[in-house]
DNA sequence: ATGAAAGCGCTAACAA
DNA sequence: TTGTTAGCGCTTTCAT
């Protein structure tokens, strides 16, 4: 084990006192351009790195952002990491993962964390993004926090998320560019805000197309495959069949699928299907899925970009948010409705 | 934000010294059970919970594990991190993820995260199990780490992991015992250990059945979709066809899925196919996948246990070690041989 | 069985 | 532009 090297050795290898190393480490200003060059030559030599715990109890700073996720589409999850440590690695953060259990007490798991650590921010994947008792604990602790894409009361705190309605919207006139006017649709999970503008974005594309939003082609999902399977065997369940069918996920996407297989529908001759994410598995099919892709890792990396800069939400004001893109993915599982 | 509370609080409250609520708190002996008690009440009253930058700052422990991956499968990755935690919750501990490039520099991205972090241990998964950078950077900083499911070199460190080659075995014999004599294999990645373990069960399962391993039944995959998907369109392109298909993953399994599916061969009437891991992938098709059900969480549990507990590696001796159960689930992708 | 004092390696407030 | 001094909230000696 190499010895421990402080900022007492960079201080004495440079020439300087360990203030001025530690304002070249923190980039403050008032530092000769010399001395900076003399001190960052010292760190090189000595291989020096901060000690983070010694910098987090002494300044405000801890350089730790966390994630809390629950019910994890693994696919989901992994995404939201990859693309918050993409921007955390360069300004010296790390990332610390929470799984939280919603079905169990969530304020003795989110509560002593909180208290702890004391993490700079905490990104809010859904469902939690809108978990009552994990926003209060949050704000009460006052450790600062981003939503991503949550359902409502918008106001309340910084957020980042995509336009669900506006994608839902365009993959629906996809649809009806193809010919289908008989549509069937499965929501999302109740407790994700994004199902409820993904079913409207459904419905407002119909209605923009003078079709009708028959009630018995709207089925309710729970974002798994099960659900999507069980919702699909009921829409196909007769022999009045819908041509397409849109999932508010993949894997629901994928469960209708597996029915349409099982079924001996070809698709997309006699079935169109679409998904929404484009999660992994979207690929792992045969017809691939035709889906949205979301900027998971985008908007993570967003979402850190805010935490690290110390964003403010002003009281009175509407807190800082981003809208980021999403991108219509048209694969081999949607084609021209029959007849 | 409630206002920080101290050590000194807690000591207030209670009427005793700081070192003695330390003692408490880190149950150490020497402490009068009424001491104890009294120091106990103060905590919950007070709602006091010690600050983590100071513990590791002062003392050894940092009450941060390490998380190292690359290039994941997104369940796995998931999986880990669950197993894990579930272990660290109940000590204490908190769960850093750092993904890990294996084709950039790793040496760059691993010395100084060891450096600063100075996590109490690194729980490496694959193909990190194995990467001779990353040991060496570990042992040099002195951080301990304990390698899943790891290639060679066995004895050089603590590891967990399943019998990947009696796994492979038992499947292969599944088959066997279906009447399947012509089986193709589809090899995993060559820089994962389990890969060569996986193929060596299948050829002795073949041998002990004194049936033949022809060469051009068996081909490289890369532990991908694709990869799965490009071997089986060589292993079913003639005309003389193996009647089963063992692919060494399940995404390389849904790859073969895919072929059959556009080839339109009944599976498994007339090819079986089977995987190995047990992703969510594995229901998310039809028909559902016959595959090997690994403990993934139990690995990382375990490995998040010896980490915790601090499990030296003595000199000439073994590292500790554990073998965890592996599962054979047999769905629906597998049936008699046809004829 | 308990406590006093001395740091751990940094940043922050204030001088110079 | 630079340095000095005090802590941050704990654990670790070492006394008692």
């Amino acid at each position: 084990m190499s010895a421990k090297i402080t900022i007492h050795d960079v201080a004495r290898e440079s020439g300087v006192s360990i203030k001025t190393v530690s304002r070249v480490l923190n980039r403050e200003p008032n530092v000769k351009a010399d001395t900076r060059d003399r001190v960052q030559a010292a760190v090189a030599a000595l291989n020096y790195r901060p000690n983070i715990s010694a910098r987090s109890l002494a300044g405000a700073k801890a350089y730790l952002i966390g994630v809390f996720f629950d019910n994890p589409s693994p696919g989901y999850v992994t995404d939201v990491q990859l693309g918050a440590i993409a921007r955390c690695r360069q300004e010296g953060y790390h990332l610390i993962v929470e799984p939280i259990d919603s079905t169990g007490d969530v304020e003795e798991q989110v509560a002593p964390m909180l208290a702890t650590l004391r993490m700079d921010g905490v990104i809010l994947t859904p469902p939690l993004s809108d978990h009552p008792v994990v926003l209060a604990a949050l704000e009460r602790e006052g450790v600062p926090y981003v939503r991503i894409a949550p359902g409502d009361d918008i106001e309340r705190a910084p957020w980042v998320s995509m336009d669900d309605r506006e994608a839902a919207y365009d993959m629906t006139n996809h649809l009806i560019g193809l010919g289908h006017r008989d549509i069937g649709f499965i929501i999302g999970h109740p407790d994700h805000g994004a199902s409820a503008r993904r079913h409207q974005g459904f419905v407002d594309a119909m209605r923009d197309a003078n079709l009708p939003v028959r009630q018995d082609r709207v089925e309710q999902g729970w974002f798994s495959f099960r659900s999507g399977f069980e919702a699909a065997e009921r829409l196909l369940g007769g022999s009045d069949r819908p041509t397409a069918i849109f999932a508010s996920n993949d894997d629901m996407a994928l469960g209708v699928m597996a029915v349409a297989n099982r079924m001996r529908l070809d698709v997309p001759a006699q079935l169109s299907i679409a998904g929404f994410d484009d999660t992994p598995g979207a690929r792992i099919t045969w017809p691939q899925l035709t889906t949205v892709r979301q900027p998971i890792a985008a908007m993570a990396g967003a979402a850190a970009d805010m935490l690290m800069s110390g964003v403010e939400h002003e009281e009175g004001e509407p807190p800082p948010s981003r809208l980021l893109d999403f991108e219509l993915v048209v694969r081999e599982s949607t084609g021209q409705a029959p007849g």
